[in-house]
DNA sequence: TCATCAATCCCTTTTTCAGGGGATTTTTTC
DNA sequence: GAAAAAATCCCCTGAAAAAGGGATTGATGA
């Protein structure tokens, strides 16, 4: 067959230089390009269409999350591998949503990325295995209930160590509602006090 | 002038080939060996002293702070560079603490890898730019006051949601000491919540 | 040896949080 | 247009945390 076109997203040196690596032993990828952010990517892109795109997550002005809508838009045939490392796996989700095939690790090995590149290829969802770690974990994300608009941001200001009385001022509402939320978030989420809505917090990227 | 000999350990193995991409492009540059594990640099060290380690901070079993102290002691002419992501800010202390002369970031660019190790070569202190940003921030760092390890503990327990006389149980003290423990952090952290300690807690990678 | 500091313990008052119960009004959604 | 969901508001109780005070022991080090 030919070679899988590959072109590689990261604003971390090391990893652009450490992904050419490894990729350049695979015997059936095809470096299409490095790029050091989004822009650069779409200027590669639009030279030379890549079949996969990796991308790191979190990158500046342009994240992978934006980089990933723009692309299922204007060139829905590239498939999208998103990268990053283990604390940002909140964003797994949003990425998926956006349309990525799939998920590695930044401490994903040589044969890892090797088999992300197949499974992708062959139009199938790639998970890094340690993401889909313990099923207790999986059932955890299926049944976590939806943050509404406004517990996001109570929470968010939770999380920031204000009390119930200073958000009520923030956002013009009585203490009263602002300890509602605070309760709805304890039930909803099975935790017991601050620290646990904190850990919510940061669960879902408020921090 | 002789080349320099660099041992480099990382557990990533895309950060151990970019690091030997990189580093391949330094013309005084030798490369000593690559390491997954502290382990195995204990092993590549005795088999042919490197001039400069360069190691992540956070590893599985044996973390780079271990590994510094160890090193300081049995091979203390070995000069350490620290490497982490951004996220790890609050061990820079602790591992200098350990001996270490420089410290990258996983973001570095070639140029800064260079820098560093022909500053850490010369004697000299590496602190990656990215790492000296503000002088607010050096500031901040200057005047945090040391965690006892008793206080680390009460802390840890705390960011996990237990409340001060469960914390008093597993520790086997007085909640009214646990209490005092809470109190002086609350004070010498200047924070006056659940919610500011365990941002403190994170800050020092207790969570 | 004296001072300092970590770690321990005790008490009180006020504020905030957790858990329980409701109710009303918008805003979505079917 | 009716039903469901989100957002708002209110009250009460008991538990926990915040903030203030102080005291004792033991180790460390100047």
């Amino acid at each position: 067959m030919d070679k899988i076109k590959v072109l590689v997203v990261d604003d971390h040196p090391m990893v652009l230089e450490g992904m050419q690596a490894m990729l350049s032993q695979i015997d059936f990828v095809f470096i299409a390009g490095l790029a050091r952010n989004a822009y650069q990517a779409m200027e590669l892109i639009k030279a030379d269409m890549p079949d996969i795109l990796i991308t790191d997550i979190s990158m500046p002005e342009i994240g992978g999350v934006e980089l990933a809508a723009k692309l299922r838009k204007e060139y829905p045939v590239i498939k999208i591998i998103a990268m990053s490392t283990f604390n940002e796996r909140s964003l797994i989700s949003q990425m998926v949503q956006q349309g990525a095939s799939g998920y590695l690790l930044k401490s994903a090995s040589r044969e890892q990325i090797e088999e992300a590149i197949i499974t992708v290829n062959g139009n199938k969802l790639y998970m890094s295995l340690e993401l889909e770690l313990s099923k207790k974990e999986q059932d955890e994300m299926g049944k976590v209930p939806m943050l509404t608009s406004r517990e996001k941001e109570v929470l968010s200001l939770i999380a920031e160590g204000f009390t119930n009385s200073q958000i009520a001022e923030k956002l013009f509402v009585s203490p009263y509602t602002v300890d509602s939320h605070r309760k709805n978030l304890l039930t909803k989420f099975d935790v017991n006090n601050t620290a646990g809505l904190i850990k919510l917090a940061a669960k879902h990227g408020l921090v």
